[in-house]
DNA sequence: CGCCAGGTAACCC
DNA sequence: GGGTTACATGGC
């Protein structure tokens, strides 16, 4: 598979529009997500890519001199139209909450012993998601009751022969596939080929689910976790993830046997609890914020040994290797 | 081997 | 309703 290149096609400032500080490294790299290859970042510049509707996009993200401004290269093809631009400054923005009011949360955890070092080593750190909703929810799916390591392998299953490789700005980097570009695929295709296990009779669900469901309608739902479980495969934990994450509900966070832990020995000095005794225990220190406050009780858990490290700079190369794959 | 992973649906009473 | 159990797969 051979990279689609972009080319250099336009330069955007996004503002920071938010009350509160804004941390541009922790915000656009978290120290706990797994290696998808669908972005790359060092310690002053990001890499992503985007799918809006069929339209590819390659992101290049630097930090504004005055730290209340992102600086953007845009890469495409001959596609890029006008009305991208506008499209696609709304979702950077959202995608990393550079309009959201962060003060709120700040201003809670100051009161809060568990959440002094987090706080500080993590300032102005925001919540991240360049997914959308299907692809957050095709995220969720493959954590489910496994390992990162299988959760890798079958992201990079599915995106090495459903997604997209585009090279842009000496970087290569692998790109989402559309729910319509895998609606052909059946789930014994998804599970004989692709290794996804259980999960492969799901995916149609989400495809389809996500053809018939735009983004826009789901801003219009008031209960956004229960509405996501009515697709089949999606359960509490992951329509908590697709609610704090895709639309971005501060108050709400996914808990699982890997987060219980972590939560459980920060909050509550034991190994372990039971999930309903951490929900409740973050959600009265933090009405409202309770999703924000688990984020950066995690985050720090991984700021010292990452699951996915900052690159060196002098290790693109050898990163653009690796993606590509040797065999036919 | 058996157990467990960054869960969920289907089944039981 | 609340408490089991099977579900695929790979690593240890």
């Amino acid at each position: 598979m051979k990279p689609r290149h972009l080319t250099h096609t336009d330069t955007l400032q996004l503002p920071i529009t938010g009350n509160g500080p804004f941390n541009f490294r922790h915000t656009l790299w978290k120290p706990s997500h797994y290696a998808t290859g669908l972005e790359a970042h060092t310690e002053t510049r990001s890499w992503r890519t985007f799918r809006i509707d069929s339209l590819i996009i390659g992101v290049a993200l630097t930090n504004g001199r005055d730290d209340r401004t992102i600086s953007v290269e845009v890469f495409a093809d001959g596609d890029y139209a006008p009305e991208h631009r506008d499209r696609l400054a709304r979702r950077l923005t959202t995608s990393y909450g550079l309009d959201e009011d962060l003060a709120p949360f700040t201003e809670l955890a100051a009161d809060v012993p568990a959440m002094r070092d987090p706080l500080h080593a993590l300032f102005g750190m925001r919540q991240s998601c360049p997914e959308d909703h299907f692809e957050i929810a095709v995220i969720a799916l493959l954590l489910q009751n496994t390992t990162i390591s299988r959760t890798t392998q079958m992201t990079r299953n599915l995106l090495t022969r459903h997604g997209r490789l585009v090279h842009f700005d000496g970087i290569t980097l692998r790109a989402w596939f559309t729910p319509a570009e895998i609606a052909a695929v059946t789930a014994e295709e998804f599970k004989e080929r692709d290794r996804l296990g259980y999960r492969a009779k799901t995916l149609p669900h989400f495809a389809a689910f996500f053809r018939d469901h735009h983004p826009e309608d789901l801003a219009a739902a008031d209960n956004l976790v229960e509405l996501f479980q009515q697709i089949k495969g999606v359960g509490p934990y992951t329509a908590a993830v697709m609610a704090s994450h895709a639309s971005r509900d501060p108050a709400v966070f996914g808990v699982d046997v890997w987060n219980r832990k972590i939560l459980a020995r920060r909050l509550l000095d034991t190994e372990d609890a039971a999930p309903e005794a951490i929900h409740e225990h973050l959600t009265r220190l933090f009405p409202g914020h309770a999703g924000t406050a688990a984020l950066y009780l995690v985050e720090h858990e991984y700021l010292r040994t990452p699951v996915a490290p900052l690159l060196p700079l002098d290790a693109i190369k050898t990163w653009n290797q690796e993606l590509r794959p040797s065999t036919s």
